[in-house]
DNA sequence: AGCAGACAAGACGGCGCGTCTCGTCCGGGT
DNA sequence: ACCCGGACGAGACGCGCCGTCTTGTCTGCT
């Protein structure tokens, strides 16, 4: 019974796997996600389709990958802290509203979204691999609040950035409406007189 | 020129349609939505294909006509009224949060979400035919608190719809915790502190 | 130097796609 | 009552992609 599973990882080739993620970003952004096959990835990179299904699992998998490659430079990540909490988490929505508006960012980000919704094991990859570190900036610029006695040392932060970035995240992926600076500073003024002291 | 478009509706079978439905509401719930097949569809429905695309135009039209059917009964939605704003929304997200804990509402849901995040289109269509009443129904109660002085009566109604239901749908999506009594019971009561008079 | 195995290329059978071609049946118009 | 157009069930068809397997080459540990 031997498994011939688990390729030897010190062997890879940097070269092909780096062409895979690359090509794969590519044809997310020419062609949408729907249209997006592991034979034209394999071509656009110049790799067998074999050393794509050696090592990785899916296709869902594949894009997952691509994706955390651009956010894996992006290390150490800090919220502002001007010592105004409503200020800098109002700039933060602001800028990330700009981002989420850049039309290269939302084929893909529309690609990852779809393949959480349908799969939980990659759901809890991209909590540990992709949310994590930017949740905790987060959590750390709000136990600042804390300490500055801007926030009760008991608040929820949980459920305050779930009230924060949810209806933000809802409103671009169902397209309910634009994310305009009134619609994002709205949202920090009210979120933040849901838990002010 | 003759387009041979646009099909005699008249003449349409409604034996057809309505098996075609069912067998998709059936072979969602049995295989997910990543496994749903047009040919299994005609297959299970006793129809041909060319029914099907004689009358839908994608499989995520057919899925959407599919839950559709499901809801059209549901029809004079009204929320609970007994005066007390914040008790009458703790109840109703607790029913809704018991609804979505449903596993054979789980798949069906899913694939919904899935393709309406790709699909702008089919998400009018959703806004219209499925959300609108629903949203409405939301509304009519909110407007009643202001009457009886529970909201100012300048308080953007949409952004408190927002807020109440995006961290809600958000969590049971990314699935990033359980729809507990406790967590919706502190979302309406964050959200209403955010809005009260 | 030798060898295991990762590699590029592509052949292969299978499946679902969307279109089409049958022959049947049904329903509205005359 | 009778047509006749068109919707119907069934399924054949070519196509594209799937995921696996084969071949021969190259590469990096031991």
């Amino acid at each position: 019974m031997t498994q011939r599973r688990t390729p030897d990882s010190a062997r890879r080739s940097l070269r092909s796997r780096d062409a895979i993620l690359a090509a794969t970003r590519e044809l997310i952004a020419e062609l949408g996600y729907a249209k997006l096959t592991i034979e034209a990835i394999a071509a656009r990179a110049g790799v067998g389709k074999q050393t794509i299904y050696r090592w990785w699992p899916s296709k869902g998998a594949v894009v997952f990958d691509s994706l955390l490659a651009l956010s894996e430079d992006e290390q150490g990540i800090e919220l502002p802290d001007t010592g105004d909490l409503e200020a800098d988490l109002k700039l933060v929505l602001r800028a990330t509203a700009e981002e989420f508006s850049d039309p290269a960012f939302e084929a893909p980000i529309r690609a990852l979204n779809i393949e959480l919704i349908g799969d939980p094991e990659l759901t809890a990859q991209y909590r540990e691999k992709m949310e994590a570190p930017v949740r905790a900036a987060k959590l750390r610029r709000l136990r600042s609040a804390q300490d500055a006695g801007q926030l009760p040392a008991d608040t929820d932060l949980d459920l305050l950035l779930d009230m924060l970035y949810s209806p933000f995240t809802q409103r671009w992926l169902t397209r309910s409406g634009p994310l305009t600076t009134d619609y994002v500073d709205s949202l920090v003024e009210r979120t933040l007189r849901a838990f002010r002291p």
